[in-house]
DNA sequence: ACTGATACCGTTAACGTTAACAATAAGAAA
DNA sequence: TTTCTTATTGTTAACGTTAACGGTATCAGT
């Protein structure tokens, strides 16, 4: 079923049922109403790789994410998608679980599927790789975290802040001694969310250790709830002592919280804990999880903006824009 | 940079290339390596468009999802993921926002875009337009949800079983006066839970009343906690008895906990509750859900293999694949 | 009647790739 | 030497669509 065998059924040319079906001028309105009718008809769809082919324009984007179904990514996700749908453009995903191998993998097909460009969450701490395949052909946006050493627009959070405000918190309630549970340390969010923890405690002159800063063994999927768990129940093991925890995320929180609450520990009375990213369910949780606000819809929002924009300035600018969104203390009950 | 180009660097036709490239026979080994090092070397990336053009295999699924941020969804969509991924098929995603006319315009693309198949979560009573669209030349597969009126491939959950399991258990536990709070009604899953509730009563000899379930009104994103809740405390307000409650999903218990808890009222020991689905924070929240447990990662996969083997079965079968998950009660403390 | 403008429509080439087929050369078999 | 294979390569058409361009018919104005 094709533009031809509606031009033969029509008696008119290709060139007039193209016309017909894309509100081209020069067309005679009852030929086009004619030839709509016969299109309707045969059950006519539009092969959109022809149309590709020659537009070179394919109103996708493709993007890559760790994890579709941890709470953060797929919020920032709902951002991305809105923005997408209101401009019409179509929506490649894929999940790297993280891993370099995938998202060079998957970069590659995106190049051969002609997206318009490519929305990244960066977990690794290089990418030259990448880089290479990318070279200044493809509109790039990093999602989540900022790469030093790749010179392409990003949005992320203010994450210095973040660490900042949380520990800051802590500290505020009387907290005398915090650990912090952390992710792996080679990408820029806990980068800052650590660099903030050490900021607040600078600034009240309290000693610390390396050792108060705990990292997470990436070990399999869900692993973060499970992480924060073993952390602690590790420095309770240990006979470590403390009274506030910082967490790298909620998921962690929430891990920290039950290995807390089975050792008989009073969350927030005997230790206080704080979460990052303020994720839908940290509402719900017993007790109501005390976090940082990121953004998350809107930097999946804004991400798609800035990567919409990178496409359609048909010049080639070098300059590159980094957007840094604010963040926010929620303070609930948990701390 | 196109194969034509390379061609001419290496001073051979361009139907060589396209040999050296994909790996044909009838070609020197020599030719064959000098001419991908030049493809190497102008950083060339094939043009999936044309390719399709000409061969009209996009391996490319369409998969459309109410919410991908919901857990149920995003947990189910991982199970897609990793079945698509396995076999070399790209994704495109939509969020519906479970609306009809979303569902009929994303089709439409997913048509035009010569997607080799479709996965739905059906969220209609009805799917007229939508099955007109598609005829016989789309494979489809419809996910989570039955929708007798069209015959396509199906693959959903025991959802009779899972609500007879849910209230027998509510009864065993002493419960005399259960209410169910639930989805709108008009899809197969609200149906098959409701119906199992039903036939646990039944059997028991409990008189029942329609009035005991009590509908979601959907309102607005994540309107499931907070349909639960403004549930139970209209409940509450209205003075009705229950000791039990059955809700159509994990989130829709979450709020009607949180009601309880709020009102002083205690879990497990006054009133006992049974979600739904069983999705990771079920665990986490306190006290612990129990909930029936669907098979969610299973369905994805399998929806995906279902689609996989329609699309790979050259001949038009016009046999129709029911497949129907098993459930089971996960008992944790909230009942 | 002649010119020019306008409205409508057709022809053709092109997008990048692949497959069918044709063509060539080298070597084996007769 | 001649013929037949085999290995390797080139030519061409086609996938479905669109855009540039050319052509024809009609009508108003002179």
């Amino acid at each position: 079923m094709t533009i031809k065998d509606i031009a033969e059924k029509a008696g008119v040319s290709v060139n007039t049922v193209s016309r017909a079906l894309n509100d081209k001028p020069d067309i005679n309105p009852k030929t086009k109403e004619r030839i709509l009718k016969i299109a309707q008809e045969l059950g006519y769809v539009r092969n959109v790789y022809a149309t590709m082919l020659k537009s070179n324009v394919t109103s996708t984007i493709g993007v890559i994410v760790p994890d579709s179904s941890n709470p953060f990514f797929s919020e920032v996700f709902k951002g991305i998608d809105k923005a997408a749908r209101e401009n019409n453009y179509q929506i490649i995903i894929m999940n790297s679980e993280g891993v370099y191998e995938n998202e060079e993998k998957f970069i590659k097909t995106l190049l051969e599927r002609r997206v318009d460009g490519i929305l990244l969450f960066p977990m690794q701490k290089s990418y030259e790789d990448i880089k290479e395949l990318v070279r200044e052909r493809y509109p790039v946006v990093l999602v989540g975290r900022e790469i030093d050493s790749w010179n392409v627009d990003e949005i992320f959070s203010d994450e210095i802040k973040g660490g900042y405000l949380a520990t800051r918190y802590l500290l505020e309630k009387g907290c005398k001694k915090i650990k912090m549970i952390t992710d792996q340390l080679y990408n820029s969010a806990s980068f800052g969310r650590v660099n903030g923890f050490k900021k607040a405690l600078k600034e009240k002159n309290i000693d610390f250790s390396e050792a108060d800063i705990k990292i997470c063994d990436r070990i399999h999927e869900g692993y973060h709830v499970k992480a924060g768990y073993d952390k602690v129940l590790e420095m309770i093991e240990k006979k470590e002592k403390f009274d506030g925890i910082f967490c790298y995320n909620d998921l962690i929180a929430y891990g920290a919280i039950k290995a807390l609450k089975e050792k008989g520990i009073k969350v927030s009375e005997d230790v206080s804990v704080v979460g990052y990213d303020d994720i839908a369910f940290s509402q719900l949780i017993e007790p109501q999880l005390t976090t940082i606000r990121v953004k998350k819809f809107e930097m999946g929002y804004e991400a798609f903006d800035m990567l919409y924009k990178k496409i359609n300035t048909k010049k080639v600018d070098n300059t590159m824009v980094k957007k840094i969104l604010d963040v926010e203390l929620v303070i609930r009950k948990s701390a």
